[in-house]
DNA sequence: ACGGCATATATGCAATTGCATTCGTATGCA
DNA sequence: TGCATACGAATGCAATTGCATATATGCCGT
């Protein structure tokens, strides 16, 4: 893999590095302004709230949000401690855990949302046409295509 | 700022935080396969090295690299450690520290390079073509001028 | 049934980060 | 000069993360 590196290619990785970094912190920043948790429980309350059911195992979580495994464990115990998922072992393979939202954890990340659309918005959809979000959009879409596959 | 929130910005988004920490944990996982520290190390010395004379204040270190205060101050305590910078105390305003990097701290910044570059190029470059790659680099680049403006 | 391997989760400990505050230095102005 | 204010840096403490490993369960071949 010794591939040339172009510079089109490394402009693109510097501005992803940095936009990446200071939208992150913005945004976590309007969260914490509005007395809500960190980012990483709303996409984990959310991708357990749109799995069938409100279910979905703990490796589910780790594949959806590329969390490590430990970050995982750890963050589902604070979530659980607040009341926001149960935690139950699988019936048929007791190796796995499966997570079901609460209505305490629908709540929250029903919650969190307008904050953190709003922040999206503000701080990222405002400075892109249409036209531009969708292109980036779809570069995007294409990096995660192909990192998932290896 | 109530702008409502288009679905290309969201995807945009999505994809965004999705690539971003991936991308991010396997070139780190590339460092320190090569047995070389963490990327912030990198881009720090990097910021120093090519600044007049190898020399920058530590504002100058948070601007350009958009890490917290703290964070600037206590990794910069273990990059003097080691040896690979210098901090002075500024002549002209006693509150400003001066950053200088120092012959050890360039060949790890050099010797850290080809692993780096070779990690984007595999998992990011790879995946793109040179005019996609200009396109994402423009279009990410909009948004950090736009960011660093407010 | 049993040993060996794989998978999912958890955990002890060290390192790093976040938060709030403090310290030292400059600057503006009465 | 003297004091209020601002700025850059540092720090104590709590929370989180990373790393290595442990525990617990299931699967497979014999």
């Amino acid at each position: 893999m010794n591939a040339k590196l172009k510079p089109a290619v490394v402009e693109a990785w510097v501005n992803l590095v940095r936009i990446e970094r200071t939208l992150l912190d913005r945004v976590e920043e309007d969260l914490k302004r509005a007395q809500l948790p960190p980012l990483d429980w709303y996409h984990v309350l959310h991708e357990i709230d749109r799995s069938p059911k409100g279910m979905l195992r703990q490796t589910g979580v780790q594949d959806r949000t590329q969390l490590a495994q430990y970050n995982v464990c750890r963050l589902v115990d604070r979530l659980e401690r607040e009341g926001l998922v149960e935690r139950h072992q699988c019936q048929l393979d007791g190796r796995n855990n499966v997570l079901l939202i609460t209505a305490k954890g629908r709540a929250l990340r029903r919650a969190m949302w307008p904050v953190y659309a709003a922040a999206i918005a503000a701080h990222f959809g405002a400075h892109l046409s249409e036209v531009e979000a969708r292109h980036l959009a779809r570069l995007l879409g294409k990096l995660v295509r192909t990192e998932a596959a290896d």
